[in-house]
RNA sequence: UGUCCCAUUGUGUAAUGGCAGCACAGCAGAUUUUGGUUCUGUUAGUCUAGGUUCGAAUCCUGGUGGGACAACCA
């Protein structure tokens, strides 16, 4: 039984998925002696989100995997839409998720004059023609995809006419968006992409990379394709939509390449997840209109986002091996997300007292100005972890929502005259709170059993704590700032809807800031990046807003907390 | 009224003509110095109608539903 459980595991993990299937029959049957070589090919026009994380994890795993390589490759060939800032923030990004790409990074751009040779050869063997018509025009000659389109009537100009033009069109002869490149294919084809699809159009807009060199730019299509045969590139591993754009990928190599070897391209569903937006149009506004601090706001999908939330490589690979892949349009719920950064950080983050809303506690048998140190563990999960000394004495600090008067039933923490643990150290009973005229509680006063100090021996003196309590000791403590983040978005997901204003989408309660946060002074020492789970509250990174005297804390995700369910559910 | 892609529990993913499995989420219980973790159990699925076959999630046909394509974007 359990023998049959164990290898149903295993083989469970030894399934492939489709692209692997694809790889591993090509290996089989010896193609392209077996090589294996992907790569992942960002345009430079934004920030790389949790949706290219998964492409990521997927072009460089497959490369991991068969013992191949994998490229970066900037898709630079509107220089329009890019800038440099966004180049090196993709390339801190790759790396940060824990993959390092084959030696230098790439760019289309290296290959203008190639693909330049390239589009002359094609006129010259009347492939490709120069069409002199305005934009609206040609797209209203292709029709719709239910009828043919119309051919320009610039279709059978000469190749030396051709020729000629196009090298004065390279040479800035012409005026932007006055003639185009375009490759004579088949204006009644069903597939919208082969009706003479564009291949250079004018642009005199400078480059990042290559200045005022070029002022034609080929097209993606014109482009993609050679710049993975250029590179060697097996398989052009791609999302959905692009899978019409293939038979275009596929045709402009057969009019170019003469060798056996083609890369291939191979389409997979863009992975999306729930409560998010994707679109790097939409993630743009957000940052324009400032509803978010900027890309790396800890609310945004961004990989930068993700950082500074707190989520590690691990977690973020975990979701796309967990995620897997498939052929067809897909949310993941964003609850598998925030499962894979659980459960590394409860293996590896250490754990540590801190009090959000702080009241405090006298110990009112304790000895008046004294201070002791007991020895926590600082993670339970992991052995090497050790301990660590933390100060207790007879004034404390407890979180507020530890305490209740009129307790239900099932409320397993500090009630007048119950009984709690406190983590580490004693169990204290209470004796009675004051209040101010308000009403609201100002100290609660309590009372410890010296017999029942943690690791003792004598911790069970005979009864049974039902709650143990996180605190700090007054006397040595740290303040805080607390940043807590919930999904930006309300349940609706604005990615739904085209055109949305995120205005209508944004939950406005998504970020809340607690100050005067009372933290062990343990703490002093951290530095921004650093992850700490806040005993019952959840998982926190250190902020780059912190500062000597504040530190700021970003709230990665909260615990499961089923009591707060059962409160919510009431 | 075109071409192409897709359809397995709430979500994601396996099963490649032979026992519908796994993970997340949910629910119940055990353990627990934090209502966490860990462990155990459990609810729930092949879009639909035909066909082929000893046998269909899988192959075929029709239907339904979802998606992509009509940028001088990628």
């Amino acid at each position: 039984m359990d023998n049959s459980r164990h290898q149903n595991a295993e083989a469970e993990e030894k399934t492939l998925n489709f692209i692997e299937q694809i790889i591993e029959e090509e290996i089989a049957a010896g193609k392209n002696g077996g090589r294996v070589y992907t790569r992942f090919p960002p345009e430079p026009n934004g920030y790389l989100h949790i949706g290219h994380a998964t492409s990521i994890c997927l072009n460089f795993g497959l490369a991991a995997k068969y013992n191949g390589k994998c490229n970066l490759r900037f898709d630079d060939t509107n220089p329009s839409k890019e800038d440099v800032e966004y180049i090196d923030a993709i390339q801190a990004d790759i790396q940060w998720l824990g993959f390092q790409w084959e030696g230098k990074a790439l760019y289309a751009s290296d290959y203008f004059r190639q693909l330049y040779d390239w589009a002359e050869k094609m006129i010259i063997e009347g492939k490709a023609y120069v069409d002199d018509q305005p934009a609206e025009v040609i797209s209203a000659q292709r029709m719709s995809p239910t009828e043919p389109g119309v051919e320009s009537p610039f279709r059978s100009r000469s190749a030396e006419e051709n020729l000629d033009l196009f090298r004065r069109m390279r040479n800035g002869e012409f005026k932007e968006g006055s003639r185009v490149l375009r490759a004579k294919i088949d204006m009644a084809s069903p597939n919208m992409l082969m009706r003479d699809a564009i291949m250079y159009r004018i642009m005199y807009t400078p480059h990042h990379r290559t200045g005022n060199q070029w002022c034609i730019y080929p097209m993606y299509d014109f482009t993609h394709g050679q710049s993975d045969y250029l590179e060697g590139i097996t398989h052009s591993v791609c999302t959905m939509e692009f899978e019409v754009h293939r038979p275009l990928y596929n045709w402009f190599l057969d009019q170019l390449i003469d060798t056996e070897y083609r890369p291939r391209q191979i389409e997979f569903a863009r992975r999306n997840v729930s409560h998010t937006v994707m679109s790097k149009r939409k993630l743009l506004e957000l940052v324009q209109k400032k509803y978010v601090s900027g890309w790396d706001d800890p609310r945004m999908p961004t990989i930068s986002g993700l950082r500074r939330r707190g989520y590690t490589p691990e977690s973020i690979r975990m979701f796309a091996e967990k995620v897997g892949v498939a052929r067809r349009e897909i949310v993941v719920d964003i609850a598998l997300l925030e499962h894979c950064i659980r459960e590394h950080l409860n293996l590896t983050a250490q754990r540590v007292m801190a009090v959000l809303d702080p009241v405090k506690v006298v110990i009112s048998n304790y000895p008046k100005g004294q201070t002791e140190f007991v020895q926590i563990e600082n993670n339970p999960e992991d052995p090497d972890a050790g301990m660590r000394n933390v100060a207790f004495s007879g004034e404390l600090y407890i979180e507020r929502e530890d305490f209740m008067e009129d307790a239900p039933k099932k409320f397993f923490r500090l009630t007048p005259g119950g009984e709690v643990r406190l983590k580490g150290a004693y169990i204290i009973k209470c004796t009675g709170v004051e209040k101010d005229r308000a009403g609201s509680i100002q100290t609660i006063y309590c009372t410890y059993d010296p017999d029942s100090k943690s690791g003792s021996g004598h911790e069970a003196s005979n009864r049974k704590v039902k709650g143990t309590l996180h605190w700090v000791s007054a006397s040595d403590t740290i303040d805080a700032e607390v940043r807590i983040y919930d999904r930006l978005f309300k349940d609706e997901d604005p990615d739904g809807h085209k055109d949305a204003d995120f205005k209508e989408f944004i939950n406005e309660d998504s970020l809340k800031t607690i100050k005067g946060c009372k933290l062990e002074s343990g703490l002093k020492t951290a530095k921004p990046g650093d992850r700490f789970q806040f005993q019952r509250l959840g998982y926190f990174c250190v902020d780059k807003d912190s500062t000597e005297g504040n530190l700021v804390f970003n709230r990665t995700v909260a615990l499961k907390d089923t009591w707060a369910k059962m409160q919510n559910e009431k």
